[in-house]
DNA sequence: GCTGATCTATACGGTGCCGTACAAATCATG
DNA sequence: CATGATTTGTACGGCACCGTATAGATCAGC
C-alpha cells in the first residue's frame, strides 16, 4: 500500500494552497468508463468505484454533484475521445479512400475504443439523452464513411448502401455471437469488409 | 378494477383442488421480458414486475426460485420463440431464396421479436451464460442466411461475406443512431438490404 | 513546527429491493 | 355453506447503495 503522490501544486502559482488530491476527478471518470464498459450504466456505482480506486466515497461529492453528474461527465469524455482524438488520427496518415476506411475500421472501431462505445450504444437504447449524444457522434462517422466511399463509387444510392453496411458491420460484429467454420471471427469480418471495399 | 377470472381447474380432473391463479407463471415471464426489452436485465425487479402486474410479490416465490430463476426462464421462453416459432414461419410460405431472406429480415428481425432480442444481445456482452445461449440462436440464423445466399451466389467467400453483412445490418440498424438526408431510416436500410441481395 | 486550505474516512438516515414467514382471501367441490 | 388446497397481501430483517455531515488527515508555504 505505498502510494506515490506528486506535487500538483507546483503549477498553481500564487493562489490558495490546495492539498494534493490522491484521487483526481479524471480518475473517477476513468473508473466510471471502465465500469460502464464492463457492466453497463447500472454497474457505475459511486461506492463500487470508490472501492476499486482504493478509497471511500468521501471525496466523490467534492468533485461531482451526485451520480448523474458523473455519468454526464463520462459521456462528455467519451464524446471528446470519439471526435477530437479519433478523426485527427484517421486523417493524419493520408492514403487513398479505401485505406482510410480500413484504418477507421481498425481504429474507430478498435477493441479499445469500442468497449465503451458499445456500452453507450446499448445505453442509448433506453435513455433518450444518451441517444441524442450518440446521434451526433454517429452522424459524424457516417459522413466520414460517405465521403470515403464517394471517392470510388459514383451511384449515390450505392454510396449510402455501402456506408450503412460498413457501419453495421463495425457494430454488428461485436453484437453477433456466431461461429465461422474454417475461419476465425477476425478473418470472417475482414472478408465482409473487403467485400464492401471492392471497386 | 374489475378483473375477470376463468375456471382453470376444469381441466384438472380428480386431483387436489387448486385455487385459480390470478397471476400465472407465464404472466410473470411475459412481464419480465417486457421489462428486459425496455430497460435491460437490471430493470427486471421482482417487486417492480409485481407492481405492473397489479399484485404484490407474494405469489412470485411460489413459481420461481428467486430472481435468477425468473431470468433463466425468460431466456428459455425467448429461445423457444426464436427457434420453433420463427423458423417455421420463415419456411412455411415458400418462395425463392431472396424472398425468404427478405421475409426473415422482416420477421426474425421485426420490431416485435427484435426488442427482446437486442436486450439479450446487450446482456450477453457482460454475461457468459447468456452469450452461450445467444450463440446457439445466432448460429442457427447464420446457417439459414448461408443457405439462402448459397442459392444464388457460388463463391463461398462471397456467401460468407454477404451473410455476415446481412446479419450485421439486422443488428446494426437498431444500434446505430444516424440520419439519412433525403431518406427515412427504413428506406436507407432497405437500400442496403437490396444491395446485398443483388445477383 | 504552525497555519490554512483541501481532500478523505467514518457515521448516519433514507430508499429500493431481496427473500422469508404467516395470515387472509379465493375458489371447486361436497 | 363448509372444506381444503392454493394463491395473494402484509410484515419483517437484511443488504447495497445514495447523499449529507463532520472530524481527521495531508500538504505547501511561512
Amino acid at each position: 500500500m505505498c502510494t506515490v503522490t506528486y506535487n500538483l501544486n507546483a503549477i498553481n502559482g500564487g493562489g490558495p494552497i490546495p492539498a494534493v488530491p490522491r484521487t483526481t476527478r479524471a480518475r473517477w471518470i476513468e473508473a466510471g468508463l471502465e465500469a460502464l464498459a464492463r457492466g453497463g450504466p447500472d454497474a457505475v456505482r459511486v461506492e463500487t468505484l470508490a472501492a476499486t480506486l482504493g478509497v471511500t466515497k468521501g471525496g466523490f461529492y467534492g468533485y461531482f454533484d451526485g451520480r448523474p453528474a458523473l455519468l454526464a461527465e463520462m459521456l462528455d469524455e467519451w464524446e471528446r475521445r470519439c471526435t477530437r482524438e479519433l478523426i485527427a488520427q484517421a486523417d493524419a496518415e493520408g492514403g487513398d479512400a479505401a485505406a482510410r476506411i480500413r484504418r477507421v475500421g481498425q481504429l474507430s472501431f478498435s477493441e479499445d475504443f469500442h468497449r465503451v462505445d458499445l456500452a453507450v450504444r446499448a445505453w442509448a437504447h433506453h435513455d433518450e439523452a444518451v441517444a441524442a449524444r450518440l446521434r451526433r457522434i454517429d452522424n459524424e462517422r457516417m459522413d466520414f464513411l460517405r465521403t470515403m466511399f464517394g471517392a470510388f463509387v459514383t451511384d449515390p444510392d450505392e454510396v449510402e448502401a455501402r456506408s450503412i453496411l460498413a457501419f453495421s458491420l463495425a457494430i454488428g460484429r461485436n453484437f453477433m455471437v456466431v461461429d465461422h467454420p474454417g475461419r476465425t471471427k477476425r478473418e470472417a469480418v475482414q472478408l465482409a469488409g473487403e467485400y464492401l471495399l471492392r471497386p
